[in-house]
DNA sequence: GTCTATAACGTGATAGAC
DNA sequence: GTCTATCACGTTATAGAC
């Protein structure tokens, strides 16, 4: 029963997941198509809409696993468990990854093409969205208490400015080069003024 | 000679213009067509090709004119002619002007969909992006050397913040609200410690 | 010089073979 | 249950009318 055929069967869903996932931080919801991922991977376009019936079927579920990859991140780095200061930079090292990958942020990708994006992108976003905000909120207020971060304004307000400012170089980052992406993180550092514990 | 047609010739280019670029800010660079454009402004979709042969052109011509606007704002904003800290603030302001049109920073698009955007347009973004972090740290520069602001850093981490802060801003404001982007405002605000001259 | 009519292609999606 | 062959439509772009 073994190797039925040359791709191994229950593969392909992962496969188109992984690839459409690539894409979509590199090009946007519209920039690729079923086409190109059957083309991409040897089967044909059909197959793709098999395991996602519909486009929005699959950006949703990228976004739906991205979230449920964040929650999960989150959860490892409680301030809880460790110093807050670590965990911050430890975000920022979480989104410095998608440079290498040429990837932005999926946030962005939601708010650039909000209006042109299936309510089900949407709505998967706005969880992902609030689910980092959260954490990051979270994280700060407890770091401040006890004296791990310091920073001017609200843990909430710098929150938005941190996710703001983290998927805003990236894309930054796709115009001049990853210098741009250090120089925003080296800002926010200089801004929060952390120290370990 | 004067009103010749229903719709006064010679200004159709500058109807498919403002439209276009609503939209590229609304929806990105592939969630809007020449077809559409041609129904919204009741011309056929092969006027439209007249006056941009291709897409890439209209959305270069989209890039170029921002730019041109830019430098414009950034000219009647020197710090030479005024308080640093207010033509941070003004800056701020002008950004927050995209929020009530439901519009993105034509930077984010252009990072968002770099790998499925023209090269005509990705060169245009980079230009843009060259006059709004030469401006910005010239002004952040020059404040800190009079005293009008002050903030952690380099004037140019600094600006390379602001830039990717509220572009990412406007993104989050549109699936959160107006209230992220005004937390971002004031968390920048927070980090300057702007005081008027 | 400006726009209308039309074409070639790529898109998301379906029906049915295996 | 999984995938191949096919479809109707929207897309960018062109040729030629006015």
């Amino acid at each position: 029963m073994l190797a039925q055929s040359r791709r191994p069967r229950g593969q392909t869903r992962e496969r188109i997941l992984l690839l459409a996932a690539d894409w979509l931080q590199q090009r946007g919801y519209h920039g690729f198509s079923f086409a190109q991922i059957a083309n991409a991977l040897d089967i044909q376009s059909g197959a793709v809409h098999y395991h996602f019936p519909a486009k929005q079927d699959l950006v949703a579920a990228i976004f739906k696993r991205y979230r449920e990859t964040a929650v999960a991140w989150c959860d490892e780095h409680s301030s809880k468990h460790g110093d807050a200061g670590a965990c911050v930079r430890a975000f920022l090292e979480w989104q410095a990854s998608f440079l290498d990958a040429e990837q932005v942020c999926p946030l962005g990708v939601a708010g650039v093409e909000y209006a042109s994006l299936p309510s089900k992108a949407c709505a998967e976003a706005e969880s992902l969205r609030d689910e980092m905000i959260a954490w990051l909120t979270t994280t700060l207020s407890a770091g401040r208490d006890d004296g791990a971060v310091d920073f001017a304004g609200s843990a909430a307000d710098q929150a938005a400015l941190i996710v703001s400012a983290t998927s805003g170089a990236l894309q930054l980052a796709r115009l001049n080069g990853s210098d741009d992406f250090r120089s925003v993180i080296r800002a926010v550092l200089a801004g929060l003024q952390t120290r370990g514990t």
